[in-house]
DNA sequence: ATCACGTTTCGATTATGCCGAACACGGTTC
DNA sequence: GAACCGTGTTCGGCATAATCGAAACGTGAT
């Protein structure tokens, strides 16, 4: 609504997108707009150091504010602090890594990582966005999201041989989660990789997330899989309990 | 300079300071605008999921969209991309928690963090802002700032009963900052810890954050102290010259 | 029934943000 | 060394776009 709001939003989605490190010529092309339009932006911004400026360069590039407010962001998320137990609980009875992640846009954030008991160095994804056609966590969230339309508004990239970008393909995995109430991903994001997904109610039985573990396919897949089912299911569920959800919610049938 | 974006940080500086969610009347008291005005900038902040309200309260939080943003900051910063070997080279060779940190303002927001490698469950403490001059972190980046007067500008809050809030005092503190190239912290932020830090050089010889270990004061103040200042100190040059400091800067004299 | 809050409307006022063109600086090329 | 890009930056006038206050609406909670 607010015009050079909107443009600055836009401003800083484009520089957190890909590139690091933009000039303002660079940012003006991207963004449709005169240079010194955006220069003026850029200046307010990185006041509040949500951008900064190349001494050498001239470039500009996200500020460290943006990670503080990541990190508020963090702090005050119903969601991820009523998952830290839960979460726990299911990374050490499926011996996997495990996920909490809500929609932002058409995108998957993670919210809390738990790293696999096993394994010792991983490398900390929360904040990472992933396309939600392409994970299950996604796939636990759309099926039940009240606007779904709005998904299909960006375009649907393929990331691995494996990636479904077919609109039908996914409705029909949508319609599969609806029916199951779980959602299972076979190297759709990245090679090798697969994770089974339930979603996450709250209060009014809205989606808020989803929780779900992320492994090697052979090893989630396999003999395994029914059981990682049933332990990512319950965790969803006493997730949603904790967050107010009424006792039957859609996905419960 | 632009007057709506100037507004719209700020309302998002109110929004991941303390209290989580907040309604338009509160963000409208503190920001000293009229409510319709911040209630415009909301929406807009909302839009691109930057805030997000509370469907059954009507208040409002951060929202995800931030934390995507401060991750992307993290994907970028050379700072943070350069130190990972040499923080864990550090946390191995000093057996403590290792931190890596920058300025925004007048706080310290730490960049990387790596666990002491004996324990196992610890907080990952990334994107955590504490004040500057009540850890060692803060002092060693403050020491070479070029702009001294501006961290002075917010208040001094007191953490602990160690916490100097003194001008004066901090001021002798940074001086043997200078001395040494290296500052030492006991107390100051939380009871129980302190903190060894040294300054990390960029380019034209700037500060451009700090390399340090945390952890409680009788391990790293004790008869271990000089160990951890050299390897603490050689991290911190070792950083610097990876980022393409000049062989001798002001600290390294 | 009352209160408080978020939301919306309105019109008037003007400050405000916008762009085109011009500027200064650093490279490179001839 | 001079001409020449391509930067990021500045300037000034025009028209839009944002602000405000006050009041009123709907909705919950008390």
């Amino acid at each position: 609504m607010i015009q050079s709001v909107e443009r600055a939003a836009l401003i800083l989605r484009v520089l957190g997108a890909g590139v690091p490190r933009l000039g303002v010529t660079e940012i003006s092309e991207r963004v449709g707009l005169a240079k010194p339009t955006v220069h003026g932006l850029l200046r307010t911004l990185e006041r509040h150091e949500l951008v900064v400026q190349d001494a050498e360069t001239g470039k500009y590039a996200l500020g460290p504010a943006v990670l503080q407010l990541g990190n508020a962001y963090l702090d005050g998320s119903e969601l991820r602090a009523r998952s830290l137990l839960w979460a726990d609980s299911l990374a050490q009875r499926a011996n996997e890594s495990v996920w909490v992640a809500t929609l932002s846009g058409s995108r998957v954030i993670v919210l809390h990582h738990v790293f696999r008991p096993d394994d010792m160095v991983q490398i900390l994804e929360v904040g990472a966005a992933i396309p939600w056609h392409a994970c299950a966590l996604g796939h636990a969230i759309a099926a039940y999201h009240p606007r779904i339309e709005e998904l299909y508004e960006e375009p649907l990239v393929q990331l691995t041989g494996q990636t479904r970008t077919d609109r039908e393909q996914l409705e029909e995995a949508l319609t599969a989660v609806r029916r199951t109430g779980m959602a299972v991903e076979d190297q759709e994001a990245a090679l090798g990789d697969a994770g089974i997904a339930a979603p996450v109610f709250t209060r009014g039985g809205v989606v808020a997330g989803a929780i779900g573990v992320v492994g090697p396919a052979e090893r989630l897949l396999g003999v395994r899989r029914n059981d990682l089912l049933l332990a990512v299911r319950e965790s969803g569920r006493a997730l949603s309990r904790d967050l107010g959800a009424p006792r039957s919610t859609s996905a419960y049938g």
